[in-house]
Parts: structure tokens; C-alpha cells; sequence
DNA sequence: CCGCCGCAAGAGCAGTGCTCTCTTTTGTGG
DNA sequence: CCACAAAAGAGAGCACTGCTCTTGCGGCGG
């Protein structure tokens, strides 16, 4: 038993390491993670990597799913103050944070999905965090009754809301629940927006921006239209 | 004379279709675009392409060039109405039904830039059009006075702001172009989400989900925090 | 009419993902 | 403790990529 789990934990800890380098490739050198590059620092055949990963897809999911847990981490472990507004400012400054410090695994998440574009639904778990964070700090404003609900939807939209906030934030209103993922989508284009060059000499404070947009999403959630 | 815009037009035409088979390898294949297999397609030595363009990275900027062109133009025509919101709105839908129908180039221009790609300044005309698109109808509703302005903004991005205002929509309070360009964002943001996989099993009304959150972008602009 | 220059083609280099076969290592059950 | 099978690694090889270089062809300008 003991003895079986050798070769497993010795299996995880080359895993690991084969996904360590990767990173470090993913950080210099974008997105086009080449399996070989990998395999040379690592001192090992090319042919070898896939006994631990059966293609670049499968080391890109893995990096994916890292990056998902890494970034879901960060931002729940910086949810903190009182009120909503500031609860909710401070998880964006956090991903805002995480993504500046960690650009090429923002895009590898959050910008265009490479080819075939196939998530696993392994990668659905880790990528929800941010948003569930982001629920539960609506969800609980909302129940301190320091957010208002706003006007009911109807229609198709309804029912998917329904369905998402039961599973997600149950006794949160709907139409909350689609301002804040609203919310969270701008929070997305905000700092992708930021990272992609689209404000490329445009604005330079881009904290103070960034911040400012922010607001105003969180003002959006406290007053609906 | 004559005889040298022969060549030069016989140029310009195979320009055009090799980024034609190129637009068309792009639409199925995705971001990945093998010179060579444009190449292929267009019965020619990949090499000669080069006689066209210098570089992989030449071919995709042109493409992205001519996909902001081919966004900018479709929103620039698809203003119309009266009123602020429905004028902001009808250009989100056009900029979302232009992204539905070109998913891939969206995802050329408003995801992930390429690694190592650097986007010349030919790139920046085309790609401001759909914001100073915004900017016009943002700048007319302040004229007529279907918006405020809303509470001065300093420092830093204060000069930003003002700086851009002034080049870009001469007259329009630099707040309220701040709001222009969140609203943009938030824009960009939604159709992002919707086509990159972040609203999968989520939200399945997603048209109307998306006016939804437009109109509270909208109203973000008429009634700022 | 000739020369020249733009154009195309092909070979070639270095790199890639991935597969196959072969060898070595190594944990493990008896 | 030891033989063995399973796991791991190595290396060659295939088809593909971007890109360069050299060579040949042909239409255009003088």
C-alpha cells in the first residue's frame, strides 16, 4: 500500500516539476508552450514528458486548471473589510493584482481560447471561484439588506437566473445575481482590457481607472436601473 | 506609368487573396494560421508568399487590421435612431451580432495578443473606431444635454482624461468620457464572455442577458455614481 | 530588341507535436 | 533477497511549421 504510493508520489512530484518549468516557459515566453523547450530544462526526451502528459493540450489544461486554483485562492483569501462596496473593491484589486503579476496565465484563462477550445469539465470547478466569491459577497450584502433587489426579470433570462442563483447563492434574487456576474464580467474587461494593450496610450493611471470602473460596477449592483 | 500601377495593381490583387484564403483558414481553424497551408490553398510554393508578406506575424496584422477596419465600418453603419440609450444600444448589438458572426477575428483582435507580437501603429487607427463610434454618441447626448457630466475627476487620470476628451471628443467633460470608456470595456468585456466559454451552462439567453447588462452600462453613462 | 527586376519555385535549416521501438531502471510480490 | 513485470526514459522518425537562400523564368521598361 505504502509501497504502491511511492512510485505515485514520486510520479505526482515529476508532474509537478514538469508543470513548475512550464510556468516558468508560460511566463517568458507566452502562450506557445513548447513541450520540447520543456523537456531540454528538464534535462529529459522530448517522449518522456508524455508519460506525464499525453499531449500539449493536456499540460495546457493542467496549467489552466493550476491557474484557475491559483487565482480562486488568491481573491477568497483577500475578501475582508465591511460593507459592500469595500468588500467587493477589494476582490477586484485582487485579481486585478493576481493578473498583472501573472499575465500570460490571466490570458491563458481569461483570453482567447486556443484552437479547439474544448474545456474540460474538470476546469469547471476551479473556474467558478472568482464568481462564487464575488455571489456570496452580493448574496450576503443582500441579506444585511445593504443591496437593494431591483425589478424582477422575466422570460428565458429568468429561468437561467433562477437556476444560477439557487445553485450558487440560494436565497439571492435573480436579478441580483445577473448585476453581479454582470459586475464580474466588467471586472474581466476591465483588466483584460488593461493587459491587452487596449489602453495603450490612452490612459497611464490605470489604477485610479481601474478603480473607477470598479466603482461604478459596484454602484450598479447598490442601484439597480 | 500605366505599366507600373499593371504590376502594382496585379500585387494588390494577389495581396487580397491571399488574405482572403488566409480570412477563410482563420474562420476554421482558429488563431493558429499556417503560412503554408495558405499557400497550399492558393496553389503557389510558400515561399513566394513571402514576396507579399515578410512574416506570419506581417499576414495576422494585416488581418487584424482589416478586422477592426471590417468591425468599425459595420458599427459606423449601423448607428441610428434617436435618444441616447437606444443609440448606444444598437451599437452593442451591432459590435456583439459582428463578433457572433466573426468569432475568430473578435478573438484576433479583442483576446490574448500573440506572443511576442507587437502591434505596430498601423494598427491604431482602425482599432479606435468603435470606441470613438461611443465617444460621438456619448459626446452628442452630453451637447443636447440627454447626459451629465457627472463629478470632476483629478489627479493623474484627470490629465488622462482630459487629454483624450480633447482629441478625441472636443467639448465632452472628460468624466463622462471615462464613463464612455468603462461602458466600452464593459462592452468589449460581455461579447468576450459570451463567445470565449465563461457564460457555458450558465446563462443561456445570452442576447438578452447582454441588453441587459448594455443597459446598465447605459444608464452608468446617463446616471453616474 | 535586350537587359533587368519582380516573381515564383524548390531545397534546406531549425524547430515543433507526437508515435514508435528499444533499453534501463525500479518498485514489488513471492 | 531476488527474479520479474511494470513503469520510465531514450532515441529515431514522421509530418508539419516559419523562414532563408539560391536558382530559374518571364513580362516590363529603356
Amino acid at each position: 500500500m505504502t509501497a504502491a504510493s511511492i512510485r505515485a508520489r514520486v510520479r505526482a512530484e515529476m508532474t509537478d516539476e514538469i508543470k513548475t518549468v512550464a510556468r516558468r516557459h508560460l511566463a517568458t515566453d507566452g502562450a506557445n508552450l513548447s513541450l520540447r523547450a520543456v523537456a531540454r530544462d528538464l534535462g529529459m526526451a522530448s517522449s518522456a514528458v508524455y508519460r506525464y502528459f499525453a499531449s500539449r493540450d493536456e499540460l495546457l489544461t493542467a496549467m489552466i486548471i493550476d491557474a484557475y486554483d491559483a487565482l480562486g485562492g488568491t481573491v477568497e483569501a483577500a475578501v475582508s473589510g465591511t460593507g459592500f462596496p469595500d468588500r467587493f473593491l477589494g476582490v477586484c484589486h485582487a485579481v486585478r493584482d493576481w493578473a498583472l503579476a501573472n499575465p500570460h496565465e490571466w490570458a491563458l484563462i481569461y483570453g482567447s481560447p486556443v484552437p479547439g477550445y474544448q474545456a474540460p469539465t474538470d476546469t469547471v470547478g476551479p473556474a467558478i471561484r472568482v464568481i462564487l466569491v464575488i455571489g456570496r459577497i452580493v448574496g450576503e450584502a443582500s441579506a444585511a439588506g445593504e443591496v437593494p433587489a431591483g425589478e424582477p426579470i422575466g422570460g428565458r433570462l429568468g429561468d437561467d437566473l433562477r437556476y444560477v442563483a439557487e445553485r450558487a447563492a440560494p436565497g439571492t434574487p435573480p436579478q441580483l445575481v445577473a448585476r453581479a456576474i454582470a459586475a464580474w464580467i466588467h471586472l474581466c474587461g476591465a483588466v483584460s482590457a488593461e493587459l491587452f494593450g487596449q489602453l495603450n496610450n490612452t490612459i497611464e493611471a490605470r489604477r485610479e481607472f481601474f478603480e473607477l470602473q470598479m466603482r461604478g460596477a459596484a454602484a450598479m449592483i447598490s442601484r439597480p436601473a
